[in-house]
DNA sequence: GATGAATGAGTTTTCATTCAT
DNA sequence: CATGAATGAAAACTCATTCAT
């Protein structure tokens, strides 16, 4: 049914289907997946229930497919990223030319905004192999791979587990994301380009293994 | 009614409280405050519906109590720690220490490894100065405290905004008590052993104003 | 939502719909709209309870939405009344016909006839300004009108503080409803014809400024 | 069990017997029976559980206890009153005396005002035979032989049924006294003096065999 | 393509009552 | 005498999902 290629939400109409990512975006992110409720984000986005099942199998159906449109458009506007071409010299300027690039993409496409506050509610979901659950593995994997090119490449440390790093650095993300999203209206221009340098530092200071030179 | 002080709650059988407080703590780990079921707690301890609300007056005050009860045992059998006696010399020893008085605490209350998993929702509560909400303040307030006495003392970086430097502390704290819940079973006591020296120096890497000589 | 104008209601098979004004105006007529139960209701009409929150917000909205339709059928099959347009002559005249009107009104549309036990309950319910007790005021007020009106009239005794005429009138109004209620069945066809006129008389009898010759 | 003449209750020290008849004429005279909360009552008591169940039956017992206890206190404060010794001269003024010492009662027995707002329920009860109907009825029955004996002296009327004038009585009875206790803070001395033989002439207005003359 | 209508199972909370001590 | 403790049943309300049209 929810075939990711071919699917029926693709002749939905532009404007509606905006509407009703924004309220859901809104309501998933607010509220996390389980406590989320379909009756309120279709009171929001004034579509209809048996709209939505015609689109959607089921609530997951709805969640999952919003993730991974997010993470689509994130991908493709931010530009393919191949983590086996990293090289140790470019390895930090690489992610911080990223996070660059990730704050226009943002910028111009507001709903997604809500996209980390949905993301990181994916750990906590119960349901083994659940499709929610497969997602966070898979960015995880995507964050695996990065990690161990760079202990490859002798810029990552390694003397702790992977495992422990690796969430480590995941938990570092979503707290800078929180972080930005909640201080962005009250960052001034200046703050706003300095970021990308100094929130990459943080990881570096953390996973690095090799001193930053600590701050000044 | 719900008095800190005496409760009901106090002269429930020590049994019947055990199972209790097992079954609560599993299901708001696993669902948060909200997604927890009261049904299923009840289920699982085998309690009545009419005498839960006997001792608690809500669903709320379960919870609440629940984390109350945790932190307190936490800091009585941990020992007081006044971050205004941290000193330059021993500031990352004295968590070293407390790290590991913690983890024989833990050992020896076996419901207490929950304790995190309830906890780190707090955040996520929406309803503002709720019981909940204001909790997670009170040990936000508190992590707080020690970064600025660490800051004080010089040996916490002073380069980055103090709430992106509690944000980031506060989440590699709730990342490693994830991992070391989650792997406790398979360390070897080596490991076990090395772990408040490793786990600390991690948190320092990330807020020290000095490099720690990087990993080797 | 629970728009007077267009509402899902209007949809709802008649048959139903009847079945369920019947059973919940027999509810709410025989124990107020606090001690109306809704399961009793669901059972007696045999509707599912996600289908009565289907068609209406939630216990009230059932509630004044019953109470809006009694009294708009019985003004609109009563007939429009101005109580400007009263004069001292025709002033208890009119009120017989009204009465009588009223009487075939009810006779014609049976579950009407528990919309006066319904309807005195509002006095009593304690919530300010809710819907139930706004409706309340918005009778007593047209009562308060029409006692104006007499008294401008010199129809209508001056002698007593307004409040307590009109909480008279509508007790007196309260009572005879009850007791016809009560008793018609076992009323003959000559008692129920000469009713407009004794029961007018009797509220003659409480408010009117005049002697009526009693009774002989 | 609840043996009128000897009871535990005569046992239960006077002031929580106060502090309880206080607290659940409250709560009675603002939800009526059904809506009425042990649980709020013992909680404004400060009275426990069992103990209410050591004294009464149920919480039926409670309240008809209460009303028949509010009855023979007003019988006994207002003086015997014989309804076969009333007299067509006196018939009127001995109830215009019989409202000046029911005033008088309650000014010094605060808690009796809630009898009316807890009394005027009891019709209302469902349950056929109920205690609380019967007591209903045995107030009821004494309003008819006042009635009967009126018509018998020929001062009250004959022309209608006598259930419907019993009725009317009794709601007009009802209607003063809700007013008077509704505005009794506001009256002045002068009106509260004037009060008896107002409010005895509207009964007589209602249900006398001979015009009063009317008002003027 | 699209949706109005219907529902069973679930939610948290409060009820009056009983019983062992 | 007194009460702390326990409970089943009921309350109002929301949920995600289905199906006929």
């Amino acid at each position: 049914m929810a075939n990711a290629m071919s699917r029926r939400l693709d002749k939905l109409d532009a404007e509606r289907q905006k509407r009703l990512f924004e309220s859901a975006a809104e309501e998933f992110a607010a509220h996390g997946f389980d406590g989320a409720s379909l009756n309120r984000i279709l009171e929001k986005s004034g579509m209809s229930k048996s709209s939505l099942y015609y689109y959607f199998d089921d609530k997951a159906d709805l969640f999952t497919t919003m993730i991974e449109r997010s993470l689509a458009v994130l991908f493709k506007e931010i530009g393919g990223f191949d983590p086996t071409a990293l090289d140790a010299a470019t390895f930090w300027y690489t992610f911080e030319e990223l996070y660059r690039r990730a704050i226009t993409v943002v910028d111009r496409n507001a709903w997604l905004v809500q996209f980390g506050g949905m993301f990181y509610r994916l750990r906590s979901d119960p349901r083994q192999g659940s499709a929610t659950g497969r997602l966070f593995l898979a960015v995880r994997k995507w964050i695996t791979l990065i990690i161990e090119r760079g202990q490859a490449l002798g810029v990552v440390r390694t003397d702790l587990p992977q495992s422990l790093l690796i969430d480590s650095t995941m938990s570092l993300l979503e707290s800078l994301d929180r972080w930005v999203v909640a201080h962005w209206s009250q960052l001034k221009e200046t703050e706003k380009d300095a970021m990308p340098q100094k929130h990459i530092a943080l990881f570096r200071s953390l996973i690095s293994s090799q001193p930053t030179g600590g701050a000044h």
